[in-house]
RNA sequence: GCGGAAGUGGCGGAAUUGGCAGACGCGCUGGACUUAGGAUCCAGUUCCCCGUGAGUGCAGGUUCAAGUCCUGUCUUCCGCACCA
């Protein structure tokens, strides 16, 4: 018998899959449904490693399972190509970034073509270059128009090994998300997103979402952070001056003993200005605004604070209340001012043990009456409000729309809703980048780059040296150009994009990937979106997750889309992981893909991968476990071929003369196809799937000298090499080919049971006595309850079991179990 | 601190609706074939004191019946965290 020898069927199929492009998509085919599985594209590294071939296996099962059912399936890849490594590798070694870039793509594409995924290769994207990003341009400018997208000077996430400014979203536990490096802070100017006007939309939408995993959901709940409160506005009558506050507790409002202002708070100018200790205060301002992100948020950094030396009035009871400056205090969040209630909030407790403030208790427990003496922390509970003037008795609860309608009513302040997201700082003082399409004019003012002039182009006579600003900024022949509304001299922004703007929207070009008149053709994006079935890695289930939905949320709003979710099921894949720990470099537990499917075929290294844990889990690498896979595939070869001769008869199961142990193997062959179907269709089980598969070839061979009918042969080695094609497409494809069937397996229809086929003859029935298995039956599958139960006592060891004692019920559960209860 | 996910043999994992815990694979043991086997095929493999035994992190509870439901608790991983 030939031997399987991977090495050469896959290539061989590959050339030949190619040369037949059975995986052209069509756009819009009558009479079938629309699928779009997409997995998140890669950036290209050079390399691929088993986290993307992990990614685009599960897709590709996906891609090819619909297609069999009948869908019109859409499955492309491109290169999130534009970052960092890129122009480093340039800094490092002197190539050009494009030529860097493009030398990897052209290595992954060739892996990923290794690999025998179904990618429509027609429609690759590739974010660098100029016939994409010329619309990643010409979105910003949407952005622009529509005024969300926005020039200011603010302080700013730094990366100085990065040598660029991040979004806070790119900002993990102080450090920078690509290298972790400690983030610093820095003022600039740079240009934003308005994301935080579509928070609320951003939020609530989550909902519309039942096929997203629920951590990712909350992970975006949470960093949306939406927190209901009010705003109270204190009068500072020795300045002429009024100060907002944001509290999510104005019913703690009269245990007020002091308020903060962050350090970088306009007012604390005037406050200070003058006083004898200024000096003083404005080097602990200057601290304070110097720390670092890693610093202030650290766990056990100190509470440190400043007293201005001014009084603020409480608008509820009219009491003079000190105005400190404090560290913990975020600019940012609310209004970069808060009221301090020692008594009921944990923070202003040990900020004002600190710094001996007073202390007031508003909120009691009904039952222990609360004492300052007694109290160790603050009362943060629910309560009853006491020395809170009219309001005193209330449930806290209800004092709060109270209170907050009393402020309203006395114009002291209002509800308010507050977002602890932030817009989202896309510029970069990087080259590797879409060029932001913006000219500054001394007379215009900022004016965006034409449409017509766009793509603004990456100038190739850069020196990379990045530092503060971008390399751009010394390409004279960039920088200077004329206005394009009053023809006189101007300069180009020389900032680019941040990656995350080209990745959040790249999905979308896939439906029309050549289009050269727009970022992609109206009709054809919504025939193709949402996306049914996105796949990657819980790592971006912030980053860009959010952006692309903010994006999508965004391009409807200007009337460019009609959906407003980008992708309807979300599946994220767990990490590959090797004695214990994630595959890197630095721990020297790579295993390189490319080296497995050189040895055993992408038809094992795909169905290992599979195989070895459901897909949302983390999955542990074994070598073993990769010879088992391959194994499995050499048992398929040989079961397949030792029946060649029957097979290539081509004859149909003739049902009526099936003996009992053929119905047996046709009814495990029925099982598995609903069983595999299920698997893959509503749970993507690919692991279950697999194990039946398994199960079936194990009671082929169980039952190969049984001299079996050759139409169920054939039945069976056909319906199990189409139930392995879409995790195997190259050996099911060989295998079809030598036994004579016709076209391609990969445009076969898929399997569909036969339910009468599934039914068994005869059941074994479990028989339990108060609930433990003491004996079993089999009988025919259609017996009456009552039928079950006489037989079942009348087994001898039941009799014998039960003898003297008193049955007091019996429970049968068809096709299942019996269970005698005795006293 | 807040929020989320998960704890099952020597290992990866299965049990989808409360109904035989451990499917399938790895590893291990034995047998067959063989000059040979690290190939292949077949069989066995939760544990123990080997029976009316114990067993799904731990302690309770509901039920004829619990990995699955309820209460409490421990551990691990992940996310957010001075957000007022």
């Amino acid at each position: 018998m030939e031997k399987y020898c991977p090495q050469e069927i896959e290539k061989k199929w590959q050339t030949q899959w190619d040369k037949d492009g059975i995986y052209t998509t069509v756009d819009n085919v009558p009479d079938k449904k629309k699928y779009y599985v997409l997995e998140m594209f890669p950036y290209p590294s050079g390399n691929l490693h088993m986290g993307h071939v992990r990614n685009y296996s599960i897709g590709d099962v996906l891609a090819r399972f619909k297609k069999m059912q009948g869908f019109n399936v859409l499955h492309p890849m491109g290169f999130d190509a534009f970052g960092m490594p890129a122009e480093n590798a340039a800094i490092k070694h002197g190539v050009k970034p494009a030529d860097w870039t493009y030398d990897n793509m052209d290595n992954m594409i060739r892996q990923q073509k290794q690999m025998g995924l179904s990618y429509d290769w027609n429609r690759l994207v590739q974010t660098c270059h100029p016939d994409y990003y010329r619309w990643t341009q010409y979105l910003f400018e949407v952005f622009y128009k529509k005024g969300l997208a926005y020039r200011k000077k603010a302080t700013a996430n730094w990366c100085d090994s990065c040598k660029t400014v991040l979004a806070n979203e790119q900002v993990i536990e102080g450090r920078c998300w690509r290298c972790d490096s400690p983030v610093v802070k820095k003022d600039l100017t740079q240009w934003f997103l308005k994301i935080t006007d579509y928070a609320d939309t951003l939020l609530k939408d989550l909902d519309k979402l039942p096929g997203w995993p629920n951590r990712v959901k909350t992970m975006q709940d949470n960093w949306i952070g939406r927190s209901e409160g009010a705003e109270i506005i204190f009068e500072i009558p020795d300045f002429a001056e009024q100060v907002t506050v944001y509290t999510t507790r104005p019913d703690t409002a009269f245990g007020i003993s002091y308020m903060v202002l962050a350090a970088e708070h306009p007012l604390v100018d005037k406050l200070i200005k003058g006083r004898n200790d200024e000096s003083l205060i404005r080097s602990f301002i200057e601290r304070v605004h110097n720390q670092s992100e890693l610093d202030r948020t650290s766990d056990k950094s100190e509470k440190e604070g400043v007293f201005t030396g001014a009084y603020a009035i409480n608008p509820f009871n009219g009491e003079k209340v000190p105005i400190w400056i404090a560290n913990y205090v975020l600019f940012e969040y609310g209004t970069g001012a808060v009221m301090g209630v020692p008594t009921h909030d944990s923070r202003d407790w040990m900020f004002a043990g600190k710094y001996k403030l007073g202390k007031k208790i508003v909120i009691t427990d009904a039952e222990n009456q609360l004492t300052l003496d007694r109290m160790t922390d603050a009362y943060v509970d629910d309560g009853i409000l006491v020395n809170s003037g009219e309001f005193t008795g209330m449930n806290n609860r209800k004092a709060i729309p109270a209170m907050i309608d009393w402020l309203e009513k006395n114009g002291c302040g209002k509800r308010r809703i507050n977002y602890r997201l932030r817009d989202w700082l896309i510029s970069r003082q990087r080259y590797w980048g879409a060029p932001i399409p913006v000219i500054y004019c001394e007379k215009c003012g900022t004016v965006l780059v034409p449409e017509k002039d766009l793509p603004v182009k990456l100038p190739e006579d850069v020196k990379f040296d990045p530092g503060v600003v971008s390399p751009l900024a010394h390409s004279e022949a960039f920088v200077n150009c004329t206005c394009p509304q009053c023809g006189g001299p101007a300069k180009r922004e020389t900032d680019t994009m941040d990656t995350f703007i080209c990745s959040s929207w790249y999905y979308m070009r896939y439906a029309d990937a050549k289009n050269t008149k727009a970022p992609f053709d109206r009709a054809l994006v919504n025939s193709w979106l949402p996306v049914d079935q996105y796949i990657g890695g819980i790592e971006h289930a912030i980053l860009h997750l959010l952006y692309s939905r903010f994006f999508t949320k965004v391009l409807k709003d200007a009337g460019l889309v009609d959906f407003d979710e980008p992708f309807t099921n979300l599946l994220t894949q767990g990490m590959v992981i090797k004695d214990g720990s994630k595959m890197s470099k630095s721990i020297g537990n790579v295993v390189s893909p490319e080296e497995i499917i050189g040895k055993y075929g992408a038809d094992t290294a795909r169905l290992f991968i599979l195989f070895a844990a459901p897909p949302e889990r983390d999955l542990e690498w074994s070598d073993q476990g990769v010879e088992g896979a391959w194994r499995f595939l050499n048992r398929i070869w040989r079961i397949v071929l030792h029946f060649s001769t029957e097979i290539k008869e081509n004859k149909q199961t003739d049902i009526s003369l099936l003996t009992v142990k053929e119905k047996e193997l046709r009814r495990i062959l029925h099982v598995t196809i609903k069983k595999v179907t299920e698997d893959i269709a509503e749970r993507s089980n690919f692991n279950t799937a697999i194990s039946s598969i398994m199960e079936l070839v194990n009671a082929f061979y169980a039952a190969r000298d049984e001299s079996l009918q050759a139409g169920l042969i054939n039945e069976t080695a056909t319906d199990l090499l189409l139930l392995l094609a879409p995790f195997s497409p190259h050996i099911t494809e060989e295998l079809w080919q030598k036994l004579g069937k016709s076209d391609s397996i990969h445009k076969a229809a898929w399997p569909v049971y036969d339910v009468e086929a599934t039914i068994a003859d005869e059941v074994e029935i479990v028989v339990q006595l108060n609930g433990k298995v003491r004996e079993k039956i089999t009988v025919a599958s259609q017996i009456t309850a009552d039928e079950l139960k006489k037989q079942a006592l009348e087994l001898p060891r039941i009799k014998e079991l039960t003898e003297g004692k008193t049955i007091i019920k019996t429970i049968c559960v068809p096709k299942k179990l019996v269970n005698i209860v005795v006293k």
